[in-house]
DNA sequence: CTAGGGTTAG
């Protein structure tokens, strides 16, 4: 028996093997219709039964197979029935039939043209002409047209019947105006399943999927039967809310006694339950399944890949090969995104070729998976050579070869391509911005999305958490607020990703009260997000709060990870908290299980290097599990700076240069590390690193925002307009400093220069060009920000806690460390720069 | 001759 009656008793599972009938319940859908076109199964059986057709002048019968060949809709049958269409006397019925087969076909278009040139040759449209013509429009969404054809169904008196008021609630929800459709529905004496069914789906397919579950119900309450097609559309508006209590209720409903599914539905159970986090129910129903369809597989398939559980996904499709059931164009997309996030280059090839050797290529979304997945393998010039072959490329096609350059930190490609775009979407600028960011250029991300706002596209969470990155590495701090207020002024969601960021970016710009707010705003809290807080405070030196935070984190339940470790130690040795961070460095392991890694020992050397706790800190190195790298031994050699050991000093340089061409990757990982928590600054400073080490040096270079324009200083460089004048200040700046006894510290020069010249070299560097900036464009009494890229000299400091002095004036630079906040000749730093 | 449905890339 092809109908299924599911068990009443048990509404969470369908017992009964389900065995869903081949053919719908209804069975006047589709080709195989009527009359002797019943058993027409494709065009050549087509074309003999219209040569009997023409023999025998049955003209009624040419509507028909008109109606069959369109629906085939193969340039093949659409010619063929344009041929036996102008070869015959017109009747209305067979308008009727032509513009029914081009809606059933999709092509829209076409039905709507030809209905108007059956009102232009005279005939008046029926009963029949609006339903076939209505879903005409509602296929290409031609909402004009089909706003007219609601006015002629008026005028024509037409209103009250219910086929057409169906098609019309159908209409205008596929247009996106499902409240028009319920107006229709409201004012109807008499309604049908069909009616309901329609206006149901209208909300499900509409982002109003929870309408749709009401509405469903609603019509179990008025005592109309929802058939499989209504089933069908409420449980996919569950599947849509994730909803699987919902989910459950409408499955209730389906295993009462008399009830019957078919394919469809049990497809829709399957899709739902897998969206609603119920994988081994939809397992189960699956498994039940005697006759699986191809549909059905496609749906476990998909799921699995879309979470990411790649190797179930390659065990249905084993299954369904095993099977005899052949894929198709949905299974491809499945198997070759599984390829993609499994980097697994070797499948992914296969699964090309089959696609090729099938004639699969031809559907966009299947080269775009392609190109995806040879980007994502890490072959971009294969991935080059399918864009190449494509005769129509989409946005997503060039998204996705972007998205490949940037992988590969070829931004340069990235942009040119970009550039070439016929046309771009909101990805396409996410994408080129988050890579500018990445690859550390943050001037060029904000430019970018400057332009993109000139352009009047509206950015979403992804775009400002890009920016806001941007924005936080700058320390542009009006731009900050300017995007806070952005994101409140558009309603983007919040999402935990975007609210870490905010707070980041904030923590960053050296506000720390806002940065705070927005913690404390944020609905939800991952560790990620409390690691950012704690980062915060970390920055600011603040080590008690950060350990306030950190044991309100352990309090709320939360399990700590590496990196929030490493924001705690950094706070401890930012704040002088040396018993405390020995404190937590130990804890990482025996109360948490975590085992510390080479980044933890760099704190815990930073630690003890800054309190002057030398020896302690090199018995550190000596003692750990895993080779120190050049951090530690950097960490190290500023603390032995600090404290003026120049022995020890000696001996951790010589530990660098025989590290000089270390390639150990533990840059990589790092920046990995940060990538999974989200932290996108961190992973942008650790590509500068990156950078650092694999050319010789990155040059010092300091910003400054004033009246929100962002100005770059690199040492030495006198591109700048108001260069001059800078000259003079820097003059000034260092006589009234020299006059306050400032004796320069040339050990900072690590060139082979005289003294004078190391002199001049100082006193050109980055972030003193920033601070003669700040001095001429600001008026007395502002504080003067700057971020500085790479970690400040010691002469550079101590320069800074005179200038505050001397000029009166607040005095904050962020370098790569930690913020510095000069006043009246002291910093919060407490020297340990 | 009538209307409504399940899987689909960055």
């Amino acid at each position: 028996m092809a109908v299924t009656s599911l068990s009443p008793l048990v509404t969470t599972t369908i017992t009964t093997s389900v065995s869903p009938q081949k053919q719908p319940e209804r069975t006047t859908k589709h080709p195989s219709r009527t009359g002797s076109l019943r058993f027409c199964r494709n065009m050549n059986e087509a074309k003999q039964l219209h040569a009997q057709i023409i023999k025998n002048n049955h003209h009624s019968n040419v509507a028909k197979l008109i109606a069959f060949c369109a629906e085939i809709g193969t340039p093949e049958s659409l010619e063929y029935v344009k041929k036996a269409f102008e070869s015959s006397a017109v009747s209305l019925y067979m308008f009727n039939s032509w513009i029914r087969g081009h809606s059933g076909a999709g092509l829209g278009d076409e039905a709507i043209l030809l209905y108007a040139k059956m009102v232009a040759e005279g005939f008046t449209p029926d009963h029949y002409t609006f339903p076939f013509t209505l879903s005409g429009c509602a296929k290409v969404e031609a909402f004009l047209e089909g706003v007219q054809l609601h006015g002629s169904v008026v005028k024509m008196g037409l209103e009250g019947d219910l086929f057409i008021q169906n098609s019309l609630i159908h209409f205008y929800a596929e247009c996106g105006e499902v409240d028009y459709g319920k107006k229709v529905f409201d004012k109807m004496s008499e309604r049908n399943v069909v009616s309901w069914t329609s206006l149901i789906c209208g909300y499900a397919r509409r982002d109003w999927p929870r309408e749709a579950v009401s509405l469903f119900f609603e019509m179990v309450e008025a005592g109309i039967e929802p058939n499989s097609v209504t089933m069908v559309c409420a449980i996919s508006a569950c599947a849509k809310l994730r909803d699987l209590d919902l989910g459950e209720r409408i499955c209730a409903y389906i295993g009462q006694p008399g009830v019957t599914v078919n394919t469809l539905v049990v497809n829709a159970l399957v899709d739902m339950f897998m969206k609603c986090g119920a994988p081994d129910r939809a397992k189960r129903l699956f498994d039940e399944c005697v006759e699986k369809n191809l549909v059905m597989y496609n749906t476990m398939l998909s799921n699995y890949v879309c979470q990411g559980k790649e190797r179930d996904a390659l065990a249905i499709l084993v299954e369904m090969l095993r099977r005899g059931t052949k894929p198709d164009r949905v299974t491809m997309l499945s198997a070759v995104s599984a390829s993609a996030q499994l980097g697994d280059l070797s499948f992914g090839r296969q699964c090309h070729g089959y696609i090729l050797r099938n004639g699969l290529e031809g559907w966009d979304s299947v080269s775009n998976a392609i190109i995806d997945m040879y980007t994502k393998c890490g072959k971009q010039e294969l991935a080059c050579m399918v864009f190449d072959g494509m005769s129509t490329k989409t946005v997503v096609s060039w998204n996705s070869l972007i998205a490949g350059f940037v992988r590969n930190s070829d931004v340069e490609s990235a942009w040119a391509l970009f550039n070439q775009m016929p046309e771009t979407d909101l990805v396409s600028w996410n994408t080129m911005i988050g890579g500018l960011v990445q690859e550390s250029l943050f001037e060029d991300a904000i430019e970018l999305f400057r332009v993109m706002q000139s352009e009047g596209i509206t950015a979403d969470k992804v775009t400002i958490s890009s920016v806001a990155s941007a924005c936080g590495y700058l320390g542009a701090l009006d731009l900050a607020k300017w995007v806070y207020h952005y994101i409140e002024k558009n309603e983007i969601h919040c999402d935990m990703r975007l609210g870490t960021a905010v707070v980041d970016m904030f923590a960053r710009c050296g506000d720390t009260e806002t940065a705070m707010l927005a913690f404390s705003r944020m609905k939800e809290k991952d560790v990620s997000a409390w690691t950012t807080a704690i980062g915060a405070m970390a920055l600011e030196g603040n080590g008690t709060r950060a350990i306030e935070l950190f044991n309100e984190m352990l309090k709320q339940g939360m399990n700590p990870d590496g990196v929030v470790f490493v924001e705690v130690l950094t706070a401890c040795s930012h704040g002088g908290l040396v018993e405390q961070g020995m404190h937590f460095f130990w804890s990482m392991k025996e109360e948490h299980g975590i085992s510390p890694q080479i980044v933890h020992y760099g704190c815990m050397i930073d630690l003890l290097g800054r309190a002057g706790l030398l020896s302690e800190a090199l018995d550190l190195i000596k003692g750990m599990p895993m080779e120190p790298n050049n951090v530690v031994w950097g960490a190290f050699l500023a603390a032995c700076r600090t404290h003026k050991n120049d022995k020890m000093a000696a001996y951790a340089a010589d530990k660098i240069t025989e590290l000089a061409g270390d390639r150990s990757g533990t840059h990589v990982l790092l920046s990995n590390i940060y990538a999974s928590a989200g932290k996108w600054t961190d992973v942008a400073r650790v590509r500068l690193q990156m950078k650092e080490k694999g050319l010789k040096k990155v040059p010092g270079s300091s910003s400054i925002v004033i009246n929100g324009v962002i100005h770059e200083f690199t040492s030495g460089d006198e591109s700048h307009p108001e260069m001059n004048h800078i000259v003079l200040m820097l003059h000034e700046m260092n006589s009234r400093i020299g006059d306050a006894g400032h004796v320069p510290d040339l050990t900072n020069v690590l060139l082979d220069v005289d003294d004078r010249e190391k002199e001049f070299l100082l006193s050109q560097h980055s972030e003193r060009l920033a601070i003669a900036f700040g001095l001429i464009g600001t008026s007395q009494g502002t504080p003067i920000h700057v971020v500085k890229n790479l970690r400040m000299c010691s002469d550079c400091h101590s320069f800074a806690k005179l200038m505050s002095k001397v000029y009166g004036r607040n005095i904050v630079i962020r370098d790569n460390n930690r913020f510095h906040y000069f006043l009246q000749g002291f910093c919060s730093c407490n020297d340990y720069w």
